[in-house]
DNA sequence: AGCACGCCGACT
DNA sequence: GTCGGCGTGCTC
């Protein structure tokens, strides 16, 4: 007899184990196949996934049961056993998520292909069916075979009734479809460029020698260009290549470039995409209609057959980990899968991520340099701007003296202005200037931010309410808002240009589906002069026009509790500055800074990335923090905070005894997260950093599940290794 | 997470 | 004597 081992489909972590089925006589499963099988006292009909297959029996098993239903279709590979193996041992996921990883979204919610109804010319109308109302539609369907469905005829004009009719009697046939949903929309071609002599350097290194690259290449330098020609390369040789972008910069203008320079090869992920669009995509890609995909950290699992090449571009951003289960890192994945079959893996970034400079430095990557703009364009002109000074000269407002003078200039020489401020909504938070009274949310423990329509909205938890007249705790009038947000900089604009042709890009005006597209044509045809926005105009936007760049507070990133603050303010400087002076006029960034002597913005003024690597690298060797350890945080969340403190306590005390062993470890907390209180759950957390193997990880988070699993059902706990955010 | 089993009290 | 409430433990 064969059995197989199999994954359930259960969420519970007590079902995170592999069960053994028999395979019932005369039929066969294989590695990647979905199966049924009957679970539990009850024999509930389960979905499950054959991850091995063997012909001895089992040891010393109680009551093998059998596989009810197989389905023929296969969604992975004896191949990918090391990467679900490696999901779960690296990142604590269970086997189901590591194998969800790899299945098409929708899968286990039945979700399937589109059919529709085309019509065929079967044969020609005769007797009373030779009528002239009956051959029309008999002509037009034998003209565009299988183009038409019902509907489509019955909107050219043709009577919905005739066409029945001619069914029914077997003129017209009708075959069931599966629809791609796929947006057909064609893109102008996107001829290729001649390379620069860097450029044609780093393509050749990475197209003679598999292995791990980093490319490191200034804002403009062209590494888009690169990307393109080693995908083209890849694709002549037949194999199969993924370019992941960091969700916001999947920009209108590189799906363009991608669709102009390879049509119908490539599949975009949007994180728009409907579940029906990502089921489609995930079956092209398996019968191997595409060949390139673009995409955001998922797209990396797509079932392409010979996978040799990723590209990550942008790869300092925080995006490529992922922060719900599996909480994986998908640069760390992207290597995994292509060293096991010499392909080639390119991280490419303006601003590297400290972690991958230091891996080029010992050796274990390969770094190339792309250290000059591609176009004429030469790097932007900078200046940092002194706001306590401006303060004490007495300005109050949102923009210094120099970058008044400078919109004023650039408004009078037609140019265009990029503003950036990494704040949405109009005023940070609302208090009562007769009592202290904050604005907070209710079910959050964050402060309410104030939206000009009136509204105090929180950001956390998206809950909006409108503003009182008066204070909540002691009915005064005297309510003020304080702090900036990108609606306060668009409306001291209005004032300060009434004659300005002003747009606001953040996630509140690009909520609608087209808003973004809407917005990014706008902007490059000139009908906008300046362009005030979050994060998400920070990177791969490229308008020939922009000559000024005004950063309005350089240094809000730089205050967050976290050991990677300096570094993304570095890295968001350079890549906001990186939008200016992209055409052949000169570029110019104003950054404003209430602390201006700091390294990370002085070196980004600069454009030292180097002196700046070298002083954070060893910031982070002097205080032992990644990337030379590890930081394993565990929060824990329940309803009632007695409940939370009183398990976290007992968990910490178990933890530290545990870990006594390990001297290279040590145990932060247990204190209150940051924000202590996300949609009336509470939160504390325990942080556990150092030399923290994949072992003693694994052991930890059995710990942490040993001791808690007796606790109130109310109480949850995530375990991230080197989360994204520590708050 | 379900589901069955079993131990115990309440009620015909 | 039997019904059902819920704590406990297992799922190939």
């Amino acid at each position: 007899m064969t059995y197989a081992q199999l994954v359930v489909n259960h969420e519970a972590q007590a079902m995170d184990r592999l069960f053994t089925y028999g395979v019932p006589e005369g039929k066969t499963v294989a590695v990647g196949q979905r199966v049924k099988v009957p679970f539990g006292q009850g024999n509930r009909r389960v979905d499950a996934f054959v991850l091995q297959v063997t012909e001895e029996a089992p040891q010393d098993l109680k009551g093998l049961k059998e596989i009810s239903t197989i389905f023929p279709e296969s969604y992975f590979e004896k191949e990918h056993l090391p990467l679900i193996e490696a999901v779960r041992s690296r990142y604590l996921a269970t086997y189901l998520d590591a194998v969800k990883l790899l299945l098409p979204k929708g899968l286990l919610q039945g979700m399937t292909y589109k059919t529709s109804e085309k019509l065929y010319f079967a044969r020609p109308g005769e007797g009373k069916y030779a009528d002239p109302r009956y051959q029309s539609i008999l002509q037009e369907v034998k003209a565009h075979p299988g183009e038409y469905i019902k509907a489509d005829l019955v909107r050219m004009g043709f009577s919905q009734s005739s066409v029945n009719t001619l069914i029914k009697h077997g003129f017209l046939e009708i075959l069931s479809e599966n629809q791609y949903r796929v947006n057909r929309q064609s893109y102008p071609d996107y001829a290729p460029r001649v390379l620069n002599a860097a450029q044609e350097r780093a393509v050749k290194a990475v197209t003679d020698t598999p292995g791990t690259y980093l490319l490191h290449g200034i804002t403009g330098s062209g590494k888009t260009e690169v990307f393109l020609e080693l995908i083209r390369r890849n694709l002549e040789a037949g194999h199969d290549s993924i370019m992941l972008v960091p969700e916001i910069s999947l920009t209108p203008q590189m799906i363009e470039r991608f669709k102009g320079r390879f049509g119908k090869d490539i599949t975009i992920f949007h994180s728009r995409l409907s579940d029906g669009e990502r089921h489609d995509e995930w079956h092209r890609v398996r019968q191997g209609r595409v060949k390139i995909a673009i995409g955001a950290r998922s797209a990396l699992f797509l079932p392409f057959q010979d996978l040799r090449l990723v590209i990550i571009d942008e790869e300092h951003e925080s995006t490529y980990k992922s922060e719900m289960s599996p909480k994986y890192n998908a640069k760390e994945m992207a290597e995994f899968m292509l060293e096991r079959k010499d392909g080639r893996l390119v991280m490419a970034s303006a601003t590297p991520s400290i972690e991958s400079t230091l891996r080029a430095e010992r050796g274990e990557i390969t770094k190339l340099e792309l250290p000059e703009r591609a176009t004429a364009g030469v790097l932007p002109e900078m200046e940092i701007v002194d706001m306590r000074a401006e303060l004490m000269a007495g300005n109050r407002t949102i923009f210094s003296r120099p970058l008044m003078a400078a919109m004023t200039e650039a408004l009078a020489k037609e140019e265009q202005i990029i503003l950036f401020l990494n704040r949405r909504g109009f005023s940070t938070f609302v208090s009562c200037r007769s009592c202290g009274f904050v604005f907070k949310c209710p079910q959050c423990d964050i402060s309410l931010t104030y939206h000009r329509d009136n509204s105090l909205m929180c950001h956390q938890c998206g809950q909006r309410k409108y503003l009182p007249k008066t204070c909540p705790s002691c009915s005064s009038k005297y309510i003020k808002q304080f702090g900036t947000g990108t609606e306060k900089v668009e409306e001291a604009i209005r004032q300060a240009f009434p004659q300005a042709r002003v747009m606001r890009m953040d996630r509140d005006t690009t909520r609608q589906k087209d808003a973004y597209e809407t917005m990014y044509q706008d902007f490059k045809n000139n009908r906008c002069d300046i362009l005030i926005g979050t994060q998400m105009i920070s990177k791969g936007l490229d308008f020939k026009d922009v000559t000024l760049v005004g950063i309005l507070a350089a240094d809000l990133s730089l205050n967050l509790p976290d050991y990677r603050a300096s570094e993304k303010t570095f890295q968001l400087i350079t890549q906001v500055a990186g939008r200016a002076g992209r055409g052949d006029k000169p570029g110019k960034v104003i950054i404003q800074s209430y602390s201006p002597e700091e390294k990370a913005i002085v070196a980004a003024k600069d454009h030292d990335y180097a002196g700046f690597y070298r002083q954070e690298v060893e910031m982070r060797r002097m205080l032992q923090n990644p990337p030379f350890s590890k930081i394993l945080q565990i929060i824990l969340t329940s309803l009632q905070e007695e409940v939370l403190i009183k398990n976290i306590q007992i968990l910490d005390s178990v933890l530290r005894k545990y870990l006594i062993k390990y001297d290279k470890i040590i145990v932060l907390g247990p204190s209150p997260c940051l924000i202590s209180k996300i949609k009336n759950q509470h939160r504390w957390q325990i942080l556990l950093k150092g030399d923290i193997g994949e072992e003693t990880a694994q052991a930890v988070k059995e710990l942490v599940q040993s001791t808690l699993g007796k606790a109130q059902k109310d109480l949850k706990v995530s375990i991230d290794i080197n989360p994204n955010s520590m708050m």
